[in-house]
DNA sequence: ACAAAAGTTGACGGCGCGTCATAATCCGGA
DNA sequence: TCCGGATTATGACGCGCCGTCAACTTTTGT
């Protein structure tokens, strides 16, 4: 009984280990330098070993992106709730996205290996399916605070356009942005001085285009934004 | 002389062929499926030879991506011409990209292997001076506009926003919504039924928030989109 | 016509993924 | 305590890929 328990326990510690590895390789030395043989020799364990916790590299850096998924959404899950106003729960989606690209670096980073890439296909299609199921529950929060807004009158969907359309609006700006902040070098010199200002205001902007009250100016909305973040801090450090 | 220019004259023929085939074997099998033995295989020559043209593999996707940014380039300068009103021709940027996206897809895909990956960073520095200065460039002919629209009194930047970052919104917007329309399966049964046309909303609605003049609802920029769109497809068709 | 320069070739070294026969270890029952 | 079947660990191996290089062929200039 007891060695029963102790031998899985023991597998299912090495998976993490695994993971732990293969994390640090890929944000040390990048994609190319993550290699099966490797991560056998830093794992202490012969290669084929490691094929008895995943089929394929692919998986195993997909299990790595569910990983960095499920932090993101536990982010958005406290952002929704920072506020009772419409407005200020979707600015706090923003916020909470900056705080992932940010403070989550290394989850982030992971996310973006596999962004337009064959990684995807070469994993099974339960992992397909968890990492599709989490995409979803993701923008769900977010449609929800929309949906919430035009029930309580602060928004008016645009002509013939869904509530998951104005989110993938947001969606959009908000990954674009951050994909871009985050692996292009020098957005500096090309005279893009405070990029996440730039996006808050960007995102500030596009509310106030979609009349979703209050109307804010920038200025405005950025005591708002520092209130926001402070309390989604806070929520978040308690969360932990 | 004849000869002279015989063999240089086939040499430079050789290396459109290169990269004719390259282009096949990514669009139709993926980033996976190009080998340098498949590519001197179906070229008819040693696979010593393609190295006399290109250094390494990533240098022929990268001088594929050399393409693909010209060809956007290209739609980006017509797209500025295309109307006296600032905002018309700002509208037409984003039109430009959408057609870039659509019509030329295949650039578009070839764009997408690079984007977040260990690839560019193989490139020989000259190549990456070149991508570089094509990055610049479409992003100058954009910031032009914006600058136009300042001066005309169009528009005014929001608090502390230069006009880069103004167009580093618009940038982001674009490229997200399109990086996620054209690589994620399925937006459609995410609820995303009309995504072009959401973009289009969107940008609309960011510029409404920018008050960028005149201000327009997305039902009265939809025929100007229309417009618009018909005056760059025959610019585009002219410049052939 | 001929030698030097330029271009071509494909076998080779090295590396990475995933497999599989073999060896080691674990576990329940006697 | 010991045994035999089941589970897990191992690493050499097959295959495919990249980039090199010495040997070979063609082109060029004289």
């Amino acid at each position: 009984m007891t060695r029963i328990s102790r031998k899985q326990h023991e597998i299912h510690q090495r998976e993490a280990a695994i993971l732990h590895i293969a994390r640090r390789i890929l944000l040390d030395d990048g994609y190319e330098a993550l290699s099966m043989d490797k991560l056998a020799v830093e794992l202490g364990t012969a290669k084929g070993t490691l094929y008895n916790h995943f089929p394929n590299k692919e998986e195993i850096v997909l299990a790595l992106v569910c990983q960095a998924m499920q932090v993101r959404l536990q982010l958005f899950g406290v952002a929704a709730m920072v506020s009772q106003k419409s407005r200020e729960r979707m600015m706090a989606i923003g916020l909470a996205s900056e705080h992932y690209v940010r403070k989550h670096s290394e989850h982030f980073a992971i996310e973006q290996f596999v962004s337009n890439s064959t990684i995807r296909g070469k994993a099974k299609p339960k992992r397909q399916e968890l990492i599709r199921h989490f995409e979803m529950q993701c923008m769900g929060s977010v449609t929800m605070i929309v949906r919430d807004a035009i029930a309580v009158g602060d928004l008016k969907l645009p002509t013939k356009l869904t509530a998951e359309e104005l989110v993938f609006g947001f969606w959009s700006i908000t990954f674009g942005s951050h994909v871009l902040t985050f692996d292009r070098p020098g957005l500096h010199e090309l005279g893009i001085n405070d990029a996440w200002r730039a996006v808050r205001s960007h995102g500030c902007s596009m509310l106030n285009g979609f009349n979703w009250q209050p109307y804010m100016t920038f200025e405005e909305s950025e005591s708002v934004f520092a209130e926001l973040d402070a309390r989604l801090n806070m929520l978040i450090g308690s969360s932990y």
